[in-house]
DNA sequence: ATTATCTATAGATCTATAGATAATGC
DNA sequence: ATTATCTATAGATCTATAGATAATGC
């Protein structure tokens, strides 16, 4: 026996997703259109539209549309940024170990950033993330770079005078986050392995190393 | 003897740059606030603001919002793609050509996007670049993609299954791109050499050929 | 006469709040 | 009683147009 209805006064129009709560029907479609239209030029009534609910009843479940943002940039960057944490950890002072860890660890953000629901993890790009609201967002995104910074350092043979260790860190969220405009452009998908391995060749880790971080990296999951 | 002073009715407050057209001053302060705050989170006033004139004599200028960003985008890409078909075309089928080729194109791209105003690089991540508005601007960057992943293919050593032009020519301008986090992030600049090693090293080439390709691109300048 | 601005404003939004309403849950 | 919606709306924008005005240029 399926139980559908919820508390509260129904909608004007059906509900045409009664599985799932209406907070995250909100985020849902508001993530679509942001990463699609952008922040500032989705308003609070499209939202609703796309959800099928009134402008107003936005605001029974969120603050304000800043709220809506601030939860989907934190639920985009907290998992990878706790990954990332656990697999520095695991690896240590050893190179080699360091190559798997930071091998493992693109080939989740890929993923991650391949089947998360609306390309999510280009919200990271719009320009209205930059603005104070927004700040722990981005540290913890920060941390998450400094630890792709760490982890290549440690697994390549960079001269760190000319790389230093937070351009590298740059470097190599870079390169993950290529499926980011691949996904935009609809283009075909990306195997993870492939921008892992183009992470590896990034940190300056020759084809060999480059196949054994990818067999030990297999072992950490 | 200066001449400062213009036909048409003067500001309501004087022109802080008499020295560069309305026009460039309207396309300047544009850059800058959406680069920042992003386009649907601008609005017309704010940009006349910062011009110093007031919201209705845009018009006069432009015939709307999108117009300016039409412009800007325009700007921000012809230059290199103009550079990349010349590139490319005196590369012609040799490796070592088309990997100097490959690292002059970086290292010129580097510097336009370290040095242009405001970061305008940027505005290419816009969620609102993708609609149809826009359509000019991202064939022209389409090619520039596609150049970049023809040297690459024709310069390094990838396996052309695993890697498909399509996806290390967006492989390699996300390299050149990192600029632009960097620059947001207001850190110190990066060398224009160490993106375009950086570029090569996506492209599967080694340190001695990438040596190689530096010494000859410097011949090509 | 031409140019580049200005003032004023129409009409369309947009965000957020107030208060009513129609369900379920106890 | 609680929950999740609704209707209605205030007040603040926002874009773009119309028409006036104050310079320069011929």
């Amino acid at each position: 026996m399926e139980k559908t209805s919820r508390a509260g006064r129904p909608r004007a129009v059906p509900d045409p997703a009664p599985q799932l709560p209406p907070r995250e029907q909100i985020l849902l479609a508001a993530a679509g259109l942001f990463v699609e239209q952008g922040f500032g030029s989705t308003s609070t009534r499209a939202i609703a539209d796309a959800v099928g609910i009134r402008q107003a009843s936005l605001y029974y479940h969120f603050a304000g549309k800043d709220d809506i943002l601030a939860e989907l940039l934190d639920r985009s960057v907290r998992p990878s940024a706790e990954l990332a944490r656990r697999l520095e950890e695991r690896a240590g002072a050893d190179p080699a170990a360091a190559a798997a860890s930071l091998y493992a660890l693109a080939v989740t953000d890929t993923q991650l950033l391949a089947h998360a629901p609306h390309n999510i993890g280009s919200l990271y790009l719009l320009p209205e993330v930059g603005d104070a609201r927004f700040d722990d967002f981005r540290a913890l995104r920060h941390e998450l770079q400094a630890v792709y910074g760490r982890l290549g350092a440690k697994a390549g043979h960079l001269a760190a005078d000319a790389v230093p260790e937070s351009v590298l860190g740059a470097l190599l969220i870079q390169v993950v986050e290529v499926v980011i405009p691949l996904r935009r452009l609809g283009g075909a998908a990306v195997e993870p392995a492939v921008v892992a391995a183009a992470t590896l060749r990034m940190a300056g880790l020759g084809p060999a190393e480059i196949e054994a971080a990818s067999s030990h990296a297999a072992e950490l999951a």
